[in-house]
DNA sequence: ACTATTTGAGCAATCGATTGCATATTTATA
DNA sequence: TATAAATATGCAATCGATTGCTCAAATAGT
């Protein structure tokens, strides 16, 4: 077996063309006959031509990969919006590098620099929570590489994004807790404030200014909406005596944490206590009670990061105008916001 | 500011001196003084010089890039594994390209063929549950490429492997259930006999044994074990009016479901019936009661992998011999076999 | 029939780094 | 001091595909 792979060289030998010639047939280029085409096509068969990206890369500047930055692949939203990147790219005939920061603004940085050194044709990311400084970003968009941000997004940066309406999804959320009788309406959220918890934060307020209930800051607990944190903040809750009779957390992990908590107390859900979450990862409807919580529409939100990103690309550097795609969030009932009479 | 980046080229041109003698400076050649070296890295920092992985992976044919291919990056275990291989890979200055093949065969395959063509330098990859020809992989053994299948392997490829003693994990959960007073087991299992459903059936079967209790095949329920699946089981186990007073599966999300249906028919967990799951999804600490199940060490198992993968690509196509690593599982006892007295 | 145009294909440079071989300089050895 | 050996660097080919430019042949236009 010969062990080199079959290059256009050996294609062009074989046929006693040139080189340029396969090159340019087997890119489907006008310039060439159909008849050389086909003929070239059949050999490429017959040899078991294998095209070498890595050559193609070097000499057009385009490497056909798109490096995606994920704070971690292991969460049910992200890894579908992975997914629906994934499905469009494939079609383009693009791979996909996932990297994930795992919540490390060093990692991240580096994991930037890394896609670029892997001569990445672009790149998609949601950013760390713990992210403040955007400058790794901005040196991807000042060498006209193109980037779109989803999700995690920050106004610092002039880019293109692709998010859901936290804010429709939160004050949706609320609002649902009000009609089913709720007052008492706690709110498990971020200090960290990065879009999307700021937005729920603003839903949830706006809601209830709009059915005239009061806003209690006791009601307002700040964690990293963990399950352990969740845990730790409905303790809180419960230890200080605050009169509640829902929670509406940012996270569905912390959720989680609130109900082992609550069972723990012997306090019923939904009977004396609401529960709803945010992300409808899977395990909210595994839970007994099932848990009410917000679908952040993660795989047509994958499509969409790619399809903005693709039209950027398209550009080619040229400054376009930056898209911001506001993809609208479904609010998922189940029985832990159940109406008890 | 200059569009084109900084080559050897032009530091070697600042430095009146030729490219050959920058790129081993830059590699830390033996043959260049120490005294060059300084001076070009000093260059090197000064034209912020990146270099270009491309052209050196043309020449050098070695591109820093290890294809892993997971069924699905969204599964606690195989983000993790893969977390584990990105540790040791980054360490060495080598970076991932993660690509899923969803259980599907014909994804699988082109997933393969397109990391090939990404040439990366090896590739590390757990089989899907549906593949039963391993053509594509005999392919790349063929070619000489590194490859380590972990977890999800198969006897029909002469390859390095790392995976855990499932027949270990699936025999200490079936005595540790037949110590709580269990006599009448159920088992989920696959009816894919890929190995390692075929090992915790083996460590079940053999744990009845060795304690005397009878083996039934009422008992064994097979399915694709996800939630739905463990549903559909455990109905099907309760209508046929079949005895029984616990149930191990070999899928974390199969027990979950048989849990759910048992909720429904009121038979209560641990007391009437206990629960052993397969893998240690965090849901399984969520659950109310949280659920017995063996962790696969996957954070470990991802290193070792990795370290498996590197000690093959040291060997440079040399024939080695192949390794088979074998790590042990950990039983986690959870509320759900709590014996009942 | 003769020039103008279109079409098909070849030539050679190029992308940026690597590397075998040759050469120049210095140091060690006899 | 002449020669061998070691050290430091340069030269030029190479990896495989792409592409601007040139050129020849075929077709069209008048």
């Amino acid at each position: 077996m010969k062990k080199g792979k079959a290059t256009i060289h050996d294609i062009a030998e074989k046929l006693n063309i040139t080189a340029s010639t396969v090159s340019r047939a087997l890119n489907d280029n006008p310039r060439i006959s159909e008849n050389t085409k086909k003929l070239v096509l059949k050999m490429a068969k017959q040899l078991n031509y294998q095209p070498n990206h890595i050559a193609s890369a070097l000499r057009s500047g385009k490497s056909k990969l798109i490096g995606v930055l994920v704070p971690t692949a292991n969460r049910n939203f992200f890894s579908s919006v992975v997914r629906g990147i994934e499905d469009i790219a494939n079609e383009l005939d693009y791979k996909v590098i996932i990297s994930q920061s795992y919540e490390d603004s060093e990692k991240e940085i580096q994991n930037i620099e890394a896609l670029l050194n892997a001569r990445v044709d672009g790149i998609i990311a949601s950013i760390g929570k713990n992210t403040e400084n955007f400058d790794h970003f901005q040196k991807v968009l000042d060498k006209g590489i193109p980037l779109v941000l989803f999700d995690r997004i920050t106004n610092q940066l002039d880019v293109s994004q692709v998010v859901i309406d936290d804010y429709q999804g939160a004050y949706d959320t609320t609002k649902h807790l009000i009609e089913v009788g709720c007052k008492r309406i706690a709110h498990f959220t971020s200090p960290k404030k990065i879009n999307i918890y700021k937005e729920r934060l603003r839903g949830y307020e706006d809601a209830l200014k709009d059915f005239d209930i009061p806003f209690d800051p006791e009601l307002i607990e700040e964690s990293n909406m963990q399950l352990e944190d969740g845990r730790i903040s409905m303790e809180n809750i419960i230890n200080k005596g605050i009169e509640f009779d829902a929670v509406f957390s940012s996270s569905d992990y912390a959720v989680m944490g609130a109900m082992q908590v609550l069972r723990e107390h012997k306090i019923s859900v939904p009977e004396q206590v609401k529960l709803a979450g945010f992300g409808n990862e899977p395990f909210t409807s595994f839970t007994a009670p099932p848990i009410t919580t917000v679908d952040q529409k993660s795989i047509p939100m994958g499509r969409v990061t790619a399809e903005t990103f693709f039209e950027l690309l398209k550009l080619d550097g040229k400054k376009g105008n930056n898209q911001k795609t506001v993809l609208k969030p479904e609010l998922i009932i189940r029985e832990s916001t159940q109406k008890s009479n």
